[in-house]
DNA sequence: CTGAAAGCGCTTACAG
DNA sequence: CTGAAAGCGCTTACAG
């Protein structure tokens, strides 16, 4: 029966005192097995851990981090116009696995949108008063200000995509774009196309500029002509891969086959091919980059590069979680792979 | 030049003394005008101000959250399992809407994220623990515990749609799914079609029952056949919709409308139609349900029922402040609105 | 290995 | 309106 009358949390959570009374030690033992259980005999360890399972104690978290001075959580920093982040499902499959990644270190994430510049001073603002122990940060333009301002202040942070103009002094998790591509345009090649056009991502990214490259590179490589008009750059939308593909067709109407730099900008592709009566695979083959949702949602389902998302983002929180452990700043390329569908 | 040689913060950040020795107050003032600023003059208001701003003095949240025992920070969590969360566009919206509307207060939102038990056990422990001052709940499902358990640790809580089983107990904003179904139904008929099915979401969640009382409402009002074999369930996700969609056409094969109670289903349906060869929207007229992006991803783009997806954020995050405030439980219902597009 | 004590940075009655 | 003081729940040297 509820005693105590009120609607609110139903009575005041143990602390560590009731612990160490229950346990019958002081309560500089009881914080001692909380915090790893060195110096801590084994029948005192025995008699706490009991008491703590019976009173149902668990950590309060403030006091913790008011004489630590660590907040024991981390922020996910989306710098992305809001568009982007509604429309590209690679934002929400990165964000759900760190937040698990996060969650195996029983570290709550912390979800932040800076949409606008006011948005984006907000939030430095805050991250730099220490509220979070670190920043996962997802934004792929060069240009953002907040990646220096941060890094500047001292906080632990780790990029998404290779932070151009930042290398070196910012650690960072990517799949190796210039290598997919590179595999992509291989691929296309040996399904026997020899008129090879691309979509590029925007060429201030990471993924536009080494996308490119390991295209070109593809191209050398086989010996095929490396004509400029087969080069058609695009933003990561669907309606820029679409436009983009209407522009390569009116230049190029010879080409065969089609590698696009993100699987949304290869949907709305696929749009325009289907619009101007081009049969895919048949006459032109299309290929993709991200292995998104969006590679299932087109018809036929979309040949593309994978991106190894679970992995870029336990390494992200490795890296962080190291460098907030006072590790320095590193990088990390990952394996991009291949899957075969219906467009090749 | 720092001469603290650390590599981590740069210095340590000013204290509630610092900004009353800088304004020349007692430390109790200066947290009077950090609280409100009752019972304070104006002119020890005014050098505090000032001393804040000269100082770059922000709040410790730990410091406070341990005294005033609210965390001011709500928590986003989401119990459902992973696939959905990764292919339904709905909640990449209104997860975003909800970060914006508590950025707005400024307050942090945690992501939690319970795709199977053993989260649901550990997230649940962690919040009823205190480490947020309540809960945005989504989870369509029936039979979800967390809800359950939630209310009675007494944390304030708001759900996102009504949850079965709960109504009165547990406060939640949802369009009214009913209504809207109901608009889609008469408009498709209004386009002169006399033969309607439906694919439901999946009738253990309040979209699957009160949409598909939408439907029969308005075939009743028409005076249309209630004839069962126009009704499949679905499962709200894509290929779930184009199986149905499949199950109908082989059922009704006269069917000349199709109302869908999700786009992203719908999407399915119209993959599934174009391979029977019916033409959308000349042979059968399709109408949605949601305005999720996944409406723009179809072609034509989808005719569809708009949620107010920044409405119900803000909804949510007005009710859930309220109930921190100690506001009883309550309910908002938001109109919905029909978005006229290519398949109708 | 263990206890007693100081102190993290704040808020809030309590006197004035 | 304002200051002095207590105390939130924890961790961490410091003695033993």
């Amino acid at each position: 029966m509820n005693t105590n009358g009120g609607r609110r949390r139903a009575a005041k959570p143990p602390t560590i005192h009731d612990v160490a009374r229950e346990a019958g030690v002081s309560r500089g033992t009881v914080s001692r097995v909380l915090n790893g259980g060195h110096y801590v005999s084994p029948a005192a360890r025995e008699s706490v851990e009991a008491a703590i399972s019976r009173t149902g104690y668990v950590v309060n978290r403030h006091a913790r981090s008011l004489i630590t001075g660590r907040s024991d959580s981390v922020a996910f920093l989306l710098t992305e116009p809001q568009e982007r982040f509604f429309e590209d499902p690679n934002f929400n499959v990165l964000l759900r696995a760190c937040t698990q990644s996060l969650a195996d270190h029983d570290i709550p994430l912390l979800l932040m949108i800076a949409g606008t510049e006011a948005e984006r001073r907000r939030i430095t603002r805050y991250i730099t008063a220490g509220h979070v122990d670190g920043v996962l940060l997802v934004s792929s333009h060069t240009g953002d200000p907040a990646a220096d301002q941060l890094r500047d202040a001292g906080v632990p942070l780790v990029a998404c995509g290779k932070p151009i103009g930042h290398t070196g002094k910012v650690s960072y998790v990517a799949a190796d774009d210039r290598d997919g591509a590179h595999d992509m345009v291989r691929h296309l090649y040996a399904s026997g196309r020899r008129r090879i056009a691309t979509i590029t991502g925007p060429l201030d990214t990471p993924g536009g500029i080494d996308r490119l490259a390991g295209y070109r590179q593809a191209l050398a490589e086989t010996g095929l002509e490396a004509d400029e008009r087969l080069v058609a750059t695009g933003d990561y939308t669907r309606v820029g891969g679409e436009h983009a593909a209407e522009r390569l067709l009116a230049a190029v109407p010879d080409m065969d086959a089609l590698f696009v730099a993100s699987d949304l900008m290869a949907q709305g592709a696929l749009t325009a091919l289907k619009r101007a009566n081009r049969r895919v695979p048949e006459d032109i083959a299309v290929g993709g980059f991200d292995d998104s949702p969006a590679a299932l949602a087109t018809t036929p389902e979309l040949t593309t590069i994978r991106q190894p998302w679970d992995r870029i983002a336990s390494e992200m929180v490795r890296l962080l979680l190291a460098q907030i452990g006072g590790a320095d700043t590193s990088a990390v390329i990952l394996p991009t792979e291949l899957v075969s569908r219906g467009t090749v």
